[in-house]
DNA sequence: TTACTATTTCGTTGTTTGACGAAATATAAA
DNA sequence: TTTATATTTCGTCAAACAACGAAATAGTAA
């Protein structure tokens, strides 16, 4: 119950979600995403590590960044219906179109540029 | 996305959950739900619209009583897939079986006697 | 009709949540 | 080492939420 509850509570916000949706294509660092959602790194930052204690995504760090990912082997059945149902039933709509839209003009910029773009504004 | 969320928010509060596992073994009244959560009926009745507003239950009225149940045949995949999951996921926790337990002692008892009592206290 | 009763709606209260910016942390670069 | 940088943690604020009781509603019973 209490993993369960974790894990719907980790899903119960959109953006969260969304999050999800995001990494289907693989994994992404938090300068990445916060690039996407226009949200401030401390705010995305917060929502990963909700989806991570759900254990719905891993992460890694890797030079300057943390990446994280949805897990190739999900830990628990639990998890992987949920991973499941999500992608089912989310990865064809409009929000996740446009998404992976933005997401692919994203990820042809270099790292260093789109961190350093967030300091401004 | 708006039909996912709905489906997600009424599964993140573990009263309204616990409620899904409650009506497995067939269709419950407000009252028989109010006394196995000891809530007020008001509460009650606000969680079992939430989770009508999501589709995961309906309901029919019948003489005095409102009773709700799983729907025997879910309108849409998402919602079949939530409760599949919901019930796959917890029908065997404590939880539930401690649930199970209460409801099998109120189901005992006439309807009208358990309405009463819930006036006084 | 009137009275009763099960449920819902409404308004209030305390708690949780999601957003932010500032400060702390940890790592890479100089 | 010192400096720069990506991320996280912390404190604050406003909005959302879960609980309640009182009042409204809808239906049955008398």
């Amino acid at each position: 119950m209490r993993e369960f509850m974790a894990i719907t509570k980790a899903l119960s916000d959109p953006n969260r979600v969304r999050m999800l949706l995001a990494l289907r294509r693989g994994e992404l660092c938090v300068c990445q995403i916060t690039e996407l959602f226009g949200f401030a790194p401390s705010t995305v930052s917060k929502h990963l590590s909700i989806l991570h204690q759900a254990r719905l995504i891993l992460s890694r760090k890797s030079e300057r960044w943390v990446y994280y990912r949805l897990p190739e082997k999900p830990p628990t059945v639990a998890v992987r219906e949920a991973l499941d149902w999500v992608h089912k039933s989310l990865a064809k709509t409009d929000e996740a179109a446009a998404d992976a839209k933005k997401l692919k003009q994203i990820l042809k910029t270099d790292l260093a540029v789109i961190c350093r773009r967030q300091k401004c504004c």
